[in-house]
DNA sequence: CTGAAAGCGCTTACAG
DNA sequence: CTGAAAGCGCTTACAG
């Protein structure tokens, strides 16, 4: 005589389900349904009876199941440019993180800064009727943000705060990246230096925003000079730092400071500088952004500008989590700051 | 008049569904159905009108119900110890996209190499009845190893091979963690080093195999000494790597060479040895394990084992796409090798 | 506040 | 090789 008695011809799983938890509480599977999703307008001894069978049995929603019936999942998809700044990998394991917690599974996206590769990611992952989607950014195709409209599944934007010509009804976590700049050039204009390059790579919106603040600042002390910026549209690098600091100290040795646009350019022309005894900051400044992982550690510790992308994830997170539930967040676009940090490289 | 004329009672999504194909092509949903997914037994005819009207009617089978129904979804979870840790990214990454571009998406966890947080882990990614599992390493609990068994979900391990003593019946891509140190080892010693001390952090199992390796090649040569073992099971970073050096250079300043378990230590102790005017071969030789970014651009370069984790991730996926499909790999045991790459610190 | 019933959009025995 | 029907495990109008 087996153990496992289940009907001849079903196709059970063997999973405990709604049904099994409502015939063990007495109710309805309706009824099981609400009490279990905290839905009101159901007897509070209903509700306790219940939980107390759903306990009892280790009962756990089925995804799919619902999924299926409520044309929703528990996915939240998060869009993000790249997996080897380890910037956006501090963003993703934050949001995951909060979203986990919230019972939320996280389809992640790599858009490699391609609009096309967005738009395609979105539509892949809308398929799975996410409850909501994280994006970097605001600089998206139009199709991309029909995409997402359309869906009418919530959407907070990470690390950009929309500008004055964005669209106003959207939700965004991040901080001011032009101000971040300003203040980073004013914290060398303030210091002493007069010739202030502008060194990046990659060249997506925030790097470009950064470059604004740059430029207002050296606008204000009457400094600015076009000829002083310097921007490579390859991927940011070690490597590459090194090579734009190599062609800016030769070609331009009146260059008292550089802002490179990312710590890893900076690390990249501290090494430089140390393997061709060119002297920081002595010789000429050198200034990061992000604050990421070893600019604490090098030769000498680098000045920069630390932004808080895991406040920013986690917070992306929370406010998503409140949309999805129906709330109106009290601040649209959340700024979360920066910090300038003085180390000795300037 | 509008344009949207669905039926009255219905609570459509508007979405195309299969029933629609079916009509359209003039066959049942069950037709439909085993013409798309390819299953066998369905005339060439009626497959070819199928997927014209699939491709006309732009028809996107729903995840959700097909998960439901089929007892399957198109999820693969990927068991990560760390996201902070590039060496996981990079496998993360390649088993994504080998993974996406056959349809399935990614649902990764972070364990923190903690077996504990892994079974959660695992419990939770398992509700989603993902179509299969890439978890990194062998080191899991007793627990762990039965959901998977018990859950009838292939499984790939990533990184590690697996050692005599473990599960003949299991799947893994990797290389041979302890001939790779042991190699690395050999490297030191025919350039003529003779105390070699070996500094790891983290301490999981990857590194204590590295150091088996390490052990094995210093006993062949009768150089071993236990008191050259310097283990630390903190996180490894580029802080502790400069730490572990000054301690080991200034407690045991016989010492002529280093074998770091990992980059970021090296790294570490590399900037370390610059701010103490220590040099480098010359007094003490540095070695490190993975080859991460920035890695041969420091002073002076770090030589140092070059994993191949792209790879590793993208033939695991390969491999586990294989397995849900039903077929045996050739080789369970996947050896992917590992390349000593000589640069300039030894 | 509660329940019976329909429905979400697929897959899969089962019968032919 | 093909189709009608049941079923996957939930949610949600609808009626009371």
């Amino acid at each position: 005589m087996p153990l496992d008695r289940s009907p001849p011809g079903r196709r059970t799983t063997g999973r405990i389900t709604l049904s099994d938890v409502a015939r063990a509480a007495g109710v309805s599977t309706s009824t099981a349904s609400r009490a279990l999703r905290g839905e009101r307008a159901v007897a509070p001894d209903l509700i306790a009876q219940v939980q107390a069978a759903a306990q009892r049995l280790a009962y756990v929603p089925d995804p799919a199941a619902r999924a299926l019936a409520s044309r929703r999942s528990d996915h939240v998809a998060v869009l993000l440019p790249l997996l080897s700044n380890t910037l956006f990998v501090d963003l993703l394991e934050a949001a995951q993180k909060a979203l986990r917690s919230q019972g939320y599974q996280t389809l992640m996206g790599v858009t490699h800064y391609d609009r096309q590769e967005e738009e395609q990611l979105l539509r892949e992952l809308l398929l799975h009727r996410p409850a909501g989607v994280l994006i970097t950014g605001r600089d998206h195709s139009p199709a991309s943000l029909e995409l997402i409209a359309g869906s009418g599944v919530p959407c907070v934007h990470l690390m950009d705060l929309a500008d004055a010509s964005g669209p106003l009804l959207s939700y965004s976590v991040g901080f001011d990246q032009a101000q971040a700049g300003a203040e980073l050039t004013g914290h060398l204009l303030r210091k002493g230096y007069r010739r202030v390059a502008f060194a990046a790579a990659q060249l997506d919106a925030r790097v470009m925003q950064r470059m604004s603040g740059w430029r207002r600042a050296l606008q204000a002390a009457g400094l600015y000079d076009p000829t002083l910026e310097w921007l490579n549209p390859a991927a940011s690098s070690l490597a590459l730092g090194g090579q734009m600091f190599e062609q800016i100290v030769q070609q331009r040795p009146a260059v008292d400071a550089i802002f490179f646009c990312n710590d890893d350019l900076a690390q990249g022309a501290l090494l430089c500088a140390l393997r061709r005894g060119i002297r920081v900051p002595e010789q000429v400044a050198i200034v990061g952004f992000n604050d990421l992982t070893g600019s604490d550690q090098t030769l000498p510790p680098l000045t920069t500008v630390r932004t808080p992308r895991a406040r920013i994830g986690e917070a992306a997170a929370q406010m998503l989590l409140g949309l999805i539930k129906g709330q109106t967040p009290e601040q649209p676009q959340l700024d979360l700051g920066f910090e300038l940090i003085e180390r000795g490289s300037a």
